[in-house]
DNA sequence: GGTATTTGATATGATTGATAACAATTATCG
DNA sequence: CGATAATTGTTATCAATCATATCAAATACC
């Protein structure tokens, strides 16, 4: 995926105007045949969420956050008192590559590790205030700029159709 | 993405049954709310993905193909007598990284480089017998494992309507 | 109490994605 | 024609993601 803390630095510039689009003819008149391609799910699925994670970059770049980030910050305030294992196991991060993403997280005081008083092994894994200004902000805008977009393209019915299809690909599939 | 050649090697391993689930119970009672993660239309598409790419791994593990070389061979199927550069171009490839990946295809006999005559800069990228072969055994597995549960999940409909919906972000989003 | 397990962490490797640069070839245009 | 620009495949290189093994500290289990 394309989703680096470089990229999102100047996501801008990957706005649709600026960018090549895969398919796009190159000078040369004749654009390939998908073919096939283009009833594989699979390459559909790839091709959508690489374009969703583009645009939503771009459009929480003023807060410098990738999708990753906010979905962290988003289940830190969502459950409080949850120590690193549990976050990271409920996102599908393994636990030794969570580390560095918190440190990056707590570098910018967004939030905080505090050991647990039961289990001193654990680390309870806190929101700052920081945090929760900037998740608010992010929520703002993620709702506003990314998933307006979303639903006028596919309309609020057919935009829930499809989470729940999605949804459902990825716990019963 | 976690699409790699060593993981196709053992794709089986990552069976449902064995897998850890992301959102799963951890012996603790309580699992986490992902909360309005459920709503962010880019986790529900990105854990889809996922999902779904490793089901295709699983189902064409005995010929050993990646997503990303299915889709290659299967390009090349439908358009013959293309250059390195449009095959990658169509498929968002960098030509740099396409240039390993037709290596790790053209040494496994699955296709080959020939020099144009009319452009010497260029390669035509042809699809080999054995990689007709291989491409047709590939399209028999994803079709018969891999989509057919896909179309039983969803209904032959839904999954239309979903994939319609996906190219539609993919391209006018 | 002694062993096994868990938690956070480090190190490390493999894979993917992106950019710069280069040689060979071709296109452009004065 | 001939110089310059552009294109093609390639290499090198770097950043980011993902995965595994391992470790010390703390806890759980018998």
């Amino acid at each position: 995926m394309t989703v680096s803390k470089a990229a999102a630095v100047d996501a801008t510039k990957a706005s649709r105007a600026a960018r090549k689009e895969p398919a796009e003819v190159d000078a040369d008149g004749a654009a390939l045949q998908l073919g096939e391609l283009s009833e594989l799910l699979g390459y559909s699925l790839k091709r959508a969420q690489l374009r969703v994670f583009e645009d939503f970059l771009c459009c929480v770049a003023p807060l410098q956050l990738t999708p990753a980030q906010f979905s962290v910050l988003l289940l830190l305030d969502r459950n409080p008192g949850r120590n690193q294992t549990e976050i990271a196991n409920t996102l599908g991060i393994l636990r030794p590559n969570f580390v560095a993403m918190l440190d990056g997280l707590e570098s910018r005081d967004l939030c905080a590790r505090m050991r647990s008083t039961n289990d001193r092994r654990s680390h309870i894994v806190v929101l700052t205030d920081k945090g929760r200004a900037v998740l608010a902000r992010a929520k703002k805008l993620v709702a506003a700029k990314h998933e307006a977009r979303l639903n006028e393209l596919l309309g609020p019915a057919n935009r829930a159709a499809l989470l729940a299809m999605l949804a459902r690909i990825a716990s019963e599939f």
